[in-house]
DNA sequence: ATGGCAAGTTTAACTTGA
């Protein structure tokens, strides 16, 4: 079973890419933040001629998310129960027997900013409610763009981006208690080569130099990490025409 | 120290992203 995460800023730009990268990547659930479109355009039957099924949050302008799944999805639920918010951030559905939540974490602008402060209280929000879903689903994953990277490993120059937005003490604290959660951070399970990065700046040539940030994650359960063989980024989408500045990331799991 | 690119909306200059 594979499971990705993909911020394909802008679906309607990205539709076609999206359905190419199914074609060759036919992975079983497929988590997509940043839609920028309403509900009523969301391209639905592209997606069902492509074999899947589709739960979609869509909000315009800005934000977004959809999970994309070859078994229907169940138990689903929009955004973090208990914290109201305006912003279409969030879907969880069970999928094949796996919770399974797809997120779009605020970016937080800069730090000090009333958009940090949502960022925090966001982040709070997820944590209480993950807390609470990881014991009624012990095989859970939690996956997308997070907007922060774990330590200067993920930072292309950790000097000079040193306690900016995405790299601050705060938002790395609060990964650390997602992870303190019982959950482990896929991609450092395996061995990748040093600068492995999920985001590229559109600017200053940024994929070409690989000037990026590790943003985009897959946190996994205890049980879900005892199944986990693999976990890639694929660069492959960043270098089309017209990319997503994020690139997707799979997760492989076995029975 | 700043902007540099992209997308959407307010369609021309802005906001936001990261």
């Amino acid at each position: 079973m594979q499971l990705a995460t993909w911020n394909v800023n802008s679906l309607n730009v990205r539709l076609p890419q999206v359905l190419a990268w199914l074609a060759t990547n036919p992975v079983d659930v497929l988590a997509l933040q940043e839609l920028k479109l309403t509900d009523d355009k969301f391209p639905v039957q592209a997606f069902t001629d492509a074999g899947y099924h589709a739960q979609w949050f869509g909000q315009k302008t800005y934000n977004g998310v959809a999970l994309l799944s070859k078994t229907p999805a169940e138990n689903v639920i929009r955004n973090i129960p208990g914290f109201d918010d305006e912003q279409s951030r969030v879907l969880c559905a069970t999928i094949d027997g796996v919770r399974v939540i797809g997120a779009y974490f605020p970016n937080g602008q800069e730090p000090g900013s009333d958009k940090f402060a949502y960022k925090m209280r966001w982040l709070d929000a997820m944590r209480e409610w993950v807390r609470a879903e990881l014991q009624q689903h012990p095989q859970l994953v939690l996956m997308g763009d997070y907007n922060i990277t774990f330590d200067d490993a993920d930072v292309w120059d950790p000097v000079g981006l040193r306690e900016t937005i995405h790299c601050t003490t705060e938002e790395r604290n609060q990964l650390q208690s997602l992870i303190g959660l019982g959950l482990h951070d896929a991609h450092r399970l395996f061995e990748h080569p040093p600068k492995t990065f999920s985001w590229w700046d559109y600017r200053m040539l940024g994929f070409q130099k690989n000037r990026g940030l590790r943003i985009d994650h897959i946190l996994i359960s205890d049980a879900l990490k005892a199944r986990t063989t693999a976990c890639e980024i694929d660069r492959a989408p960043r270098k089309n025409p017209q990319p997503s500045d994020h690139a997707p990331v799979v997760l492989t799991i076995g029975a």
